[in-house]
DNA sequence: GCTGCTTTGTGAACGTGTGCACGAGTGCCT
DNA sequence: AGGCACTCGTGCACACGTTCACAAAGCAGC
């Protein structure tokens, strides 16, 4: 109990795959399952054996050797682990195309992230209700983070926006930023930002394309550099 | 040029870098800079001075010493390497909320990825047009594919929906996906498959916040295993 | 209790990615 | 022409992540 303090880091690596696992244990759990060895748990996740293995140790020895793991002990562990006990309220920035889809998406607030307001800095926008949740101006923004105690803001505002988006978030207390615009956010340091953009997961596909097709047919008429 | 075909395999880290250092170049030529520095780049685009050279040695050696990189020139091979000299039609499977949203973000036609065609199960919502696309049913998606050219295609569909989405994705000849469904694909090996899962995201940045918070008070009233 | 089968947990080897540090090349100024 | 300031390109060492392989540990059947 006094070593408690003393939790080993795990590596972001695992802690990127620990949520597809506790996914896939919380479905397994739900079909009845309630033992699962890592070779199974490999195959549902897409993963090495090895991995699933050494990412679970890294959690603490909770499985049984020569049976696996108990699923529903396993989702608790993980659960505690990535602080999924309680509920983490975020607070969303922009109604426009995106911050509407995200609001409408149910899967937030069922895995544990329900939307505590979205906020727009377009009056016109202002009041309006997307799936429940009614658009609040910018402004209110602190309010909202003090009062329902938000700590994990979205940013799904058009790219000129989202500096001054992630600005009026820190300042107003978040501490995590998931950022949907395609820029790269200036915050301190001790905030936590994570970037999805779909731009550029598009052309890493693009980019396999390209050299699936072979690659060396678009390297005809290359302009050259202003240089001889 | 009869080397060509030996290109250097690059790096999946720097794959995934390229497309911002190329937005970032991009929004510097609009802006009338036509020569940056490594150190200038790794500024905007949040990395280190030696990684941005490294990364772009990849490409050649295009860079200048004691000036920097010619922006245009610089574009160019970026975009060259990533297959964006010409543009991907993308098909969308699934017109809810998330397609929707998708369909309506006019950033990806602007990138050079035009949505070529989007498609749902649900006959009820065939036929409605999102942001000038009609949508068509699931059924006439080998067609699309087909006639579009499309190769890469969208996963937008519920969880359940997704594998299903994907088979047909694949059967219609669509060689890359990019799946916004929280479920590990079971694809052919030559597939690519890339995926944005917010829960995942959500998740991540929880176990951070929860880390900050201590985590050890949680560790109260912990259940047990079973066994002794 | 012993044997054999299964599966975990982890040391060790390997591969990939990062960042420093510095040689090498370039432009500018005198 | 020579010196100086600047910046690229890259070898090298280190950190991080992945995978293998196997001992340790548990269960089942007799």
């Amino acid at each position: 109990m006094a070593s408690e303090r003393t939790r080993r880091r795990i590596p972001d690596a695992t802690v990127a795959r620990l949520p597809v696992y506790l996914r896939i244990l919380t479905e397994q759990g739900d079909e009845g399952v309630d033992s699962i060895s890592s070779e199974r748990l490999a195959e549902l996740g897409g993963v090495n054996a090895a991995k699933v293995r050494k990412d679970l140790s890294y959690l603490g020895s909770y499985g049984t050797r020569g049976v696996g793991y108990e699923v529903a002990y396993l989702v608790y562990q993980i659960r505690r682990e990535l602080g999924l006990t309680h509920d983490w309220p975020v607070v969303i920035v922009g109604a426009g195309n995106l911050g509407q889809a995200l609001a409408g998406y149910g899967g937030f607030g069922e895995r544990g992230f329900p939307v505590a307001g979205i906020v727009d800095i377009d009056e016109a926008k202002v009041g309006s209700v997307l799936s429940g949740v009614r658009v609040r101006h910018i402004d209110e923004l602190p309010q909202i983070v003090q009062t329902k105690r938000v700590s994990i803001g979205v940013v799904a505002t058009p790219a000129g926006a989202a500096q001054d988006a992630a600005d009026r978030l820190v300042r107003a207390g978040v501490t995590s930023i998931l950022n949907f615009a395609p820029v790269v956010l200036a915050v301190p340091r001790a905030i936590e930002v994570r970037k999805v953009d779909l731009a550029v997961e598009l052309q890493i596909l693009s980019y396999h394309e390209q050299r699936r097709a072979g690659g060396a047919i678009h390297a005809v008429g290359t302009p050259r550099p202003a240089s001889a």
